[in-house]
DNA sequence: CACGTTGTATCACGGCCGTGATAAATTGTT
DNA sequence: AACAATTTATCACGGCCGTGATACAACGTG
């Protein structure tokens, strides 16, 4: 077997090309060219690892989603039983694990970016479709989850409806990344976990 | 003078055609061609009444903005001095002023829909900036000015941040439109509506 | 060395795009 | 009827796109 070029090497390292062209150029510019430019690949050769602009796309969405799936699971892990934390504690910790979502340093930019991008072009293009329902109702179902350990731990105040809870910091959570990523001098880092902790602070009722 | 067409008006049907291209196929596929074919005329027509693509582009998102703020105004003139309605109102009238701003219907829907894409586009184009960075400045003026007024008027809970609280509630109503945009079936104008009214109770702090 | 697999590089095709140039049709005014 | 301004309609150019076909280089194995 000649050529010992480990492909998925290559084609990770052609997805971090993706990234770059989408979150500077804006997913619609992001073209087969572009990112064989970028990953300092022809054209001819990042089509050997991917046959179609379909497959580069499938496999580059999955993979953003994959690793913050990964870095979700390390977080919760890290956390354990919210029952052995003191109550102070656990509006703070479901704050940093909530701001995973947000974009607070480049890495977590990076992919709200793109995957704002991808959101927006799935509306119209079927062919992603499944990966962004599939996000949404990840974001989703975390939020609820979050939620629920709280209110199972007393953390929250009394008589709160989860489902309407669970769509309000759902979109409080994609609003923010929205205007952070639009907007960051107004939307800073700063603001948004203000933002966050105001909204978990409000749902704990504290005074 | 011959050719008696008012250009305006012609004007405004090719926006309304643009606006149905862009809610059905998305605005990168939106081009003169396809714009042209859904206002039944030949692109050398559109092009007589818009010079270029940016043209028609600044032109269209200008008139929905335009209409955005007059229908706004319009509310805001509807309701007078808030002072005058009994407390228990003041949450639903503030309610329904935002409400402006998200999907409830067709045509609200329409609005938030070419919204979110324009928004997108200007992430990476900076011929879209100027607008894009205007229209949020609107919403977040709108938003603070409510909070203000619901402040002013004894409505809220004392002790709150409106810089903060700005910032969050015009991040939820992105939000919301962003997920009633993409999920309607989850995220149901009722749902829209509960979500808010939720919000707006918390800072009225009811119990 | 020769072979065959794997990787790299080019070319060409058809498609859609925005745009400039230009012709043709329409219609009120002179 | 002749004119001129307005509106409608075509054509062509260059550009970027995804993709198929195909040639060429590299290299472990026989």
């Amino acid at each position: 077997m000649p050529k010992v070029v480990d492909p998925d090497a290559r084609r990770r390292e052609v997805v971090d090309a993706l990234f770059r062209v989408v979150v500077r150029d804006g997913l619609q510019r992001t073209s087969l060219r572009a990112v064989a430019d970028e990953a300092g690949l022809n054209i001819g050769s990042l089509r050997h690892y991917f046959a179609s602009q379909q497959e580069l796309m499938d496999f580059a969405m999955q993979s953003m989603l994959d690793g913050l799936t990964d870095r979700l699971l390390r977080h919760v892990e890290d956390i354990g039983d919210l029952s052995r934390h003191p109550p102070v504690e656990r509006l703070r910790l479901a704050a940093g694990l909530l701001a995973e979502l947000l974009p607070l340093d480049e890495r977590r930019r990076a992919e709200v970016t793109v995957f704002l991008d991808f959101n927006a072009a799935a509306r119209t293009n079927p062919a992603f479709r499944d990966l962004s329902d599939q996000a949404a109702a990840g974001s989703r179902r975390l939020v609820r989850r979050v939620l629920t350990r709280l209110d199972e731990s007393g953390t929250l105040r009394p008589g709160r409806d989860l489902e309407i809870e669970t769509e309000r910091l759902t979109a409080l959570l994609d609003g923010l990344g929205l205007g952070a990523v639009r907007n960051p001098d107004v939307l800073s880092p700063q603001m948004c976990t203000a933002v966050l902790a105001a909204h978990l602070g409000d749902l704990a009722g504290e005074e």
